[in-house]
DNA sequence: GGTAGTTGTAACAGAAGCTGTTGCAGTGAG
DNA sequence: CTCACTGCAACAGCTTCTGTTACAACTACC
């Protein structure tokens, strides 16, 4: 399965709804956007899902149906977007508790918690950099 | 599962070598350091072996056995041990080729890469800034 | 109203990864 | 030679991810 590939697939969508929005076109369908990113619809709509509940994007039901961005994509950040939709941190503590007779089993723990919270911290910051917008500009560009 | 306790397993055996070389111990076998860890001893192997192709520990085979550092704890960084450990980068493009048809699937991978690359260089930035030495000295004040 | 198109969600299969475990061959100091 | 340890393969159990099917709920439009 290799990585998860979810911050890439909402950020397809995502990107392919401000370029739908910049067209004129008001509403996509799930189907429309599988199509784009060549997947099942039903991907698509759990994405979408979370991306609705952080409320990135609004959803019409019924006929005529479909989704567009709640706000415009230079104030979507790809930060918000991973939040949305992917929230197991990068490393993980000990499955199991370490021994705690042992020093180092006592002690590191939090002392590791402080170096990954560092260099999460770095991650997300730069991921705050990027907005939707800057990402379908760089993608029209190739 | 959860997340991926690969560094922290490997860090983790990193700083307990660095205390006993601390305290004249020359070398650790893999059940001391399980137990300390509070694991299996091949799973303790199966990072020790990935540390010892990246140059981090030495072993000594037959009677009498164990594993020491390969470096002084000052000079072994986060970083290293990241990368003999985790080869997966934290993001993944999509699982199936986009479609190419599409302004947006044609497109988006590499403005994802120079995202993606960013935003995980800046994690290794971070994570080159801490040694085991470091760690063992967090590690022993909790 | 009825209909048709679309979302929301549950259920399931298949693949893959990780940890944990057992077993055994290889190795080298004493 | 012996013994203690490493190296490694094989396997089980669990979890997660993608992908798929199926179906109820919803609503614009005729």
């Amino acid at each position: 399965m290799a990585a998860n590939s979810r911050l890439t697939i909402a950020t397809h969508v995502l990107t392919w709804l401000a370029l739908a929005r910049r067209s004129g076109r008001e509403v996509l369908t799930s189907d429309q956007v599988a199509a784009s990113v060549n997947t099942n619809p039903v991907i698509i709509r759990r994405s979408l899902g979370d991306l609705r509940r952080a409320g990135l994007v609004e959803v019409r039901r019924g006929a005529g149906a479909g989704w567009s961005l709640a706000r415009a994509p230079e104030e979507i950040t790809l930060l918000e977007v991973h939040d949305a939709v992917d929230t197991e941190p990068p490393f993980g503590l000990h499955h199991t508790e370490p021994n705690l007779e042992c020093p180092v089993g006592r002690g590191i723990r939090p002392a590791l918690s402080e170096v990954y919270g560092r260099a999460e911290r770095a991650m997300r910051r730069e991921l705050a950099e990027t907005s939707i917008a800057d990402v379908l500009r760089e993608t029209l560009v190739n």
